[in-house]
DNA sequence: TCAATTATGTACCGATCGGTACAAAATAAC
DNA sequence: GTTATTTTGTACCGATCGGTACATAATTGA
């Protein structure tokens, strides 16, 4: 075991409080006061465990995305016996769970985070890794619709990159009305016009 | 003409500068002392001519939907003798050269300060004014919509507020990949990816 | 038991936050 | 010119910002 006095708060559960405080009210519009209240610890405690507030967000936001966005990103790009339109739906159908839930702040960490950075009030590392983030999803978007296109599953005239972009600006659209109080009905309603858009004939709702 | 000193600075420039540095920065990323110091003025004369920070931020909200986004709007709704398809991919190009206007800052102010409404930092006013001017658009698409739909232009089954929230999604999406730093030419390509599935078979570019 | 180590609570740091009191300067009506 | 009115610059307000010094408490290894 290591040596001196043990921690009196769990850090995992200190971290998802951090994170849903940046969730709710944004990196500038969360204080450390505001953290070391709702984490009920004191600031040294805080410090000691995280660093700083901008390395605290970093934290958090890498445990938003491992904990959210990539299992449901993983769940999808699995091989799996459905059609990719029935996937997609699924994909988009937690999402929309998970922006809209009523024991979470609205909308999404990562699209909010975004937003609010590029500007002086995010420091620049934090910029920089949500940009990296945003790629990195777009790859794998892009590497699954490669795959199912490869499979004959997908029109040879089908662009990838293009289908990726496409998704995640529904996505990202989405969470944005979520955030705006949305209800999850008509969220979902706009989704499955974007499938049946993504994927003609691939589904039971044409429009 | 009214009594007493004149004020110095053009109040309506003022506003416009006061604009550009909430898009760039956001509510809580701007600061009173960054909007005296980017507008040359002191702190007096920002609260005598503007109120707060608060109702600052607001009348540069309203200046922005009325300077940007209303008149694009305006645009769409005008009657037209081209296609909606064609109306639809001029509305959304103007959006993208607006979100990635390389002397502006980065994004749609509305869908960023949309994300950072909600929270303690923003005031329920500003949350509820930015919730509102979401619904008003809504309803002017959805609108837009039931005219054609009235006028034989889409099928009957078409379902006009399902197309606007649709339509509103890819836009907000598309302002987010524009935060992000994606470029004028991707956000387009998905842009028209968009515009092909909203109104299938009045467009060239299918997929 | 004792020393080394780590976490804790208190109390504080300089800087900045949003906002204002106040007097001087400028303008218009009289 | 005088007076009433408005804007200006300076200087300041209490509160909060992110961050830390320091002494104490707790824990392990020796």
């Amino acid at each position: 075991m290591s040596v001196g006095r043990k921690r009196s708060f769990d850090k995992s559960e200190a971290l998802d409080k951090a994170m849903r405080l940046f969730w709710e009210n944004g990196y500038s519009g969360t204080s450390v006061s505001d953290l070391t209240q709702q984490l009920g610890i004191n600031k040294p405690s805080l410090y000691a465990a995280f660093g700083n507030k901008e390395k605290l967000f970093q934290s958090a936001l890498e445990r938003y995305m491992a904990c959210y966005a990539a299992p449901l990103l993983e769940q999808l790009s699995r091989p799996d016996e459905q059609p990719l339109a029935e996937r997609i739906r699924r994909y988009m159908s937690n999402i929309i769970e998970l922006v809209s839930d009523k024991t979470s702040p609205k909308g999404c960490l990562f699209v909010k985070s975004s937003c609010e950075a590029g500007g002086t009030g995010v420091p620049e590392e934090v910029t920089q890794a949500l940009q990296s983030m945003g790629l990195d999803t777009r790859q794998v978007l892009t590497s699954l619709f490669e795959q199912e296109q490869s499979r004959g599953r997908l029109p040879d005239t089908a662009e990838p990159n293009v289908m990726a972009d496409y998704l995640m600006s529904v996505l990202y659209g989405i969470s944005v009305l979520a955030r705006q109080g949305r209800g999850k009905d008509e969220l979902m309603t706009a989704a499955e016009f974007a499938i049946s858009s993504l994927l003609p004939g691939q589904t039971s709702g044409e429009h």
